[in-house]
RNA sequence: GGGUGAUUAGCUCAGCUGGCUAGAGCGUCACAUUGACAUUGUGAAGGUCACAGGUUCAAGUCCUGUAUCACCCACCA
């Protein structure tokens, strides 16, 4: 009777989102209201608190389409009678949108430094603002129905002042300290990171012989073998295994180190691999983890070479100075074989730890950081993923957890940067002075004033909080500069995001139910949060955590904006539309597995679309404006096919339930399809050809058929929530329907 | 060095607690079709489920081992 469009088209997408934000309903409270409103017996709540997006660039696909997970259950759970939470927020990543800005500013000529730290951030802040915009609306248009007024960015005030909170009761407890150690610096972001912030890369490099002269008989020398010539400079040591008759006569002697012309011991450790290199290894305390834990060991001098821009410093010839390591390794090479000291150089591949986001060569260094100490955390969280509080799917994810939590290592949560949360700790008398006392236990401050020369304007003790402490006379308080690494905020993001909200929707809506996200931030964010939340609130702040596959280019490699292969959400949204795209995820992108983006099979899930619309679309022509009223009286008997709709319902559900979404993307795929349309349309046509309008036949037919439809538009919903929105709309037009499907109830008993 | 996962049709993959005469989508081939849908329908071809053992009445599915690949973790100069 009326004339719909012969396809359908995705375009309608961004009317049928505004129609849903107009219903409000994605708020959980309205959402009760209207059920209870409607006589449903309302649920419990459904919350996720949905990962933060990184708010200094727009959303790719892998970020849309994991969304579309959260979605597909947040729907279903809204459909069975749960008021659902879906919390949306932006996640300020603080050293990557530090160095993303920063970059932004070197283009304009300009440097964070002329900026000034608060300007810097206020101008931060705003380009954030404008990517959250951005973002925004990719997680609208993939159909996200999240709750848009409680939206929390991770730099809110009011979130930041409950991260204060876990800091200044995990300090009091002992768990946050100070500490000097080697740490993992950034020369490019010029910043420490903690370990998981760093990654392995094969790297061609060099191998170098070099001999150490024995200081008392110069014409006996020890060969060592090293990557990194360089590090010579701050060498205090040279070790041999105990047992290594080769070296055996030289333990306890002096080497003389060239170059340096310094004299070092040779010292016996039971670590020293006799097959490798010489078998002979040069000690540098300060710029090797492995070396910095000999030398704790064995009480051996600390020498610093290299500062924290990657450049040589300290104690060693001027010529060095100021020098590249990589200049400096060259330099020395040279060096020493004039001096005829060079050995042999050979060519290898080693295994080097770079920046895990601007992939510049970490400089292990000393240097002063705040950590936390995140083995009790750990303990209690593994007991509780052993208990099965917390369950990871896939299963194999769940052992790479509890293997993290076993191996767990004090965490560094300090940050040279300006963008994030300014650590709130103030220094009497200054940081040095601070740092000082904690190395040189048992002295005091006057001790410090004679050694270092300087005057200590305060006690040497800390004041936690915000604002500056109130000052005796002539004392100085120093504000710390460092911030929290993100994931120290972004590790409270359930309970943090709840309780900003309010103590209401803290009680209401922690813990959350479950947790999605990809499997590349399990350590870095689940690991975090179940801690973090364990601390804070005593409960883990989710029940499962699913991790999604990785959306890969079509030739099966990882996609990248570098390699150009990577595909923008936004060109599959016109092309093909939100539905298809979601329909082909839940298909392909199975937990713990990958799934490489084919163009064709999206576009055989728009075909699907497309076969829904049309569908419907025979049977709102076929019935006529006059057999409405009777149709919509939905007298319907039960039947054989309304039985088969009932159990493919409550199927479709327990595939959600146990998140086998592919099985239930196949499903209501090969119902609608095959059975729907291939069969019982097929026979409709026959049952009704040659009736009169508004014959009993005619609309016994349409009613069950319509029945049919409406039952499979409910259950499709939640994983292509526009078409189906669509289709229901025009049954709304025609008095066929009410509402937004969005709202409405499943049928599950 | 340790861990996890994968190996099933030409391609991408399903197959939950063992019952399969092994499935889907895309592709291929044949036929039909102005149909609600030129974004359709019907049908066909195509697989000793990586390999070798074992458990069982029964194994793609469980166990052991082997091989290849992928990812993660790890301080080896």
């Amino acid at each position: 009777m009326e004339e719909l469009p012969k396809s359908y088209n995705s375009e309608a997408e961004i009317k049928i989102y505004s129609l849903w934000e107009k219903s409000s309903l994605t708020n959980p409270d309205r959402m009760k209201e209207y059920l209870e409103k409607e006589g449903v017996e309302v649920k419990s709540p459904f919350t996720i608190t949905l990962p933060p997006p990184n708010a200094n660039a727009n959303l790719h696909l892998g970020h849309v389409c994991g969304y579309s997970f959260h979605d597909v259950i947040g729907r279903y759970m809204r459909m069975k009678g749960h008021p659902v939470l879906l919390l949306p927020g932006k996640d300020h990543a603080g050293i990557q949108t530090e160095s993303v800005f920063t970059k932004h500013l070197e283009k304009e000529g300009k440097t964070k430094e002329e900026l000034g730290r608060e300007e810097f951030f206020r101008q931060t802040y705003e380009f954030c603002m404008k990517n959250a915009k951005n973002a925004r609306e990719q997680e609208k248009r993939i159909g996200l129905s999240a709750d848009y007024s409680r939206e929390l960015f991770t730099l809110d005030p009011r979130l930041t002042e409950i991260i204060y909170e876990t800091f200044f009761k995990m300090f009091k407890e002992g768990l946050i300290y100070r500490d000097k150690r080697i740490i993992n610096q950034c020369p490019k972001c010029n910043t420490a990171l903690a370990d998981i912030d760093t990654e392995h890369e094969s790297k061609r490099g060099i191998f170098a012989y070099i001999r150490y002269p024995l200081a008392d008989s110069p014409e006996e020398y020890i060969t060592v073998a090293t990557t990194r010539p360089e590090t010579m400079l701050g060498d205090t040591a040279v070790a041999v295994h105990p047992e290594d008759s080769r070296y055996a006569k030289y333990i306890g002697k002096k080497v003389l180190l060239p170059i340096a012309e310094r004299e070092v011991p040779v010292i016996a450790d039971e670590e020293v691999d006799t097959e490798l290199g010489t078998g002979a290894v040069k000690v540098t305390p300060a710029h090797s983890p492995v070396d910095f834990e000999l030398a704790q060991k064995h009480g051996l001098e600390i020498v610093n070479v290299i500062n924290e821009k990657g450049l040589m410093e300290g104690d060693i010839p001027e010529r060095f100075k100021g020098m590249e390591t990589v200049e400096c390794s060259k330099a020395l090479v040279k060096e020493l074989n004039e001096l005829g000291l060079l050995e042999k150089i050979e060519n290898t591949v080693h295994e080097v730890m770079v920046c895990e986001r601007c992939r510049t060569d970490i400089q292990p260094i000393i240097s002063n950081q705040w950590y936390l100490n995140v083995k009790p955390l750990a303990e209690k969280a593994l007991k509780e993923l052993q208990r099965n509080k917390v369950k990871v799917y896939p299963k194999g994810q769940q052992r790479a957890l509890e293997h993290f939590y076993a191996n767990i290592q004090p965490w560094c949560i300090s940050r040279q940067l300006w963008w994030g949360q300014r650590i709130p700790v103030w220094y009497s008398g200054g940081k040095k002075l601070y740092d000082w006392l904690l190395e040189n236990k048992g002295k005091t401050v006057g001790d410090f004033e004679k050694e270092v020369g300087i005057k200590a304007n305060g006690s040497g003790e800390l004041f936690l909080g915000e604002e500056e402490p109130k000052s005796s006379k002539g004392e100085i308080w120093e504000k710390e500069e460092d911030v929290f690494d993100t994931w120290f905020s972004s590790g409270q993001w359930p309970f943090s995001t709840l309780e900003a909200l309010g103590e209401e929707d803290l009680k209401k809506y922690y813990p959350t139910q479950m947790m999605i996200h990809a499997r590349d931030i399990i350590f870095w964010w689940s690991a975090r949060m179940i801690m973090m939340g364990l601390y804070r609130t005593e409960e883990v702040p989710f029940k499962d955590i699913f991790v999604t596959g990785m959306i890969l280019a079509d030739d099966g490699s990882k996609m990248s904006k570098s390699k150009e292969n990577s595909v923008e959400p936004k060109a599959i949204f016109d092309k093909y539309g939100a539905d298809a795209l979601r329909l082909w995820y839940y298909s392909d992108a199975l937990p713990g597995s990958n799934a490489p983006l084919r163009e064709e099979k999206i576009k055989g899930n728009r075909n699907f679309i497309n076969k829904i619309w049309n569908a419907s679309r025979f049977i709102i022509m076929n019935i006529d404006k006059s057999e409405i009223l009777e149709i919509s009286k939905n007298d319907i008997k039960e039947t054989e096919k309304t039985e088969r709709v009932k159990d493919h319902v409550l199927q479709v559900g327990k595939y959600i339930e146990k998140y086998q979404f592919n099985l239930g993307a196949e499903s209501i795929r090969e119902f609608f399809w095959h059975e729907l349309c291939d069969i019982w349309i097929e026979e409709a046509k026959k049952q009704v050809e040659g009736e009169p309008v508004g014959s009993v036949k005619r609309i016994e037919v349409f009613t069950e058929l319509l029945y049919v439809l409406k039952e499979n538009l409910k259950i499709m919903h939640p994983f292509i929530p526009f078409v189906t929105e669509a289709v229901w709309q025009e049954l709304v037009n025609l008095d066929l329907a009410e509402g937004v499907l969005m709202a409405q109830q499943l049928r599950l008993i």
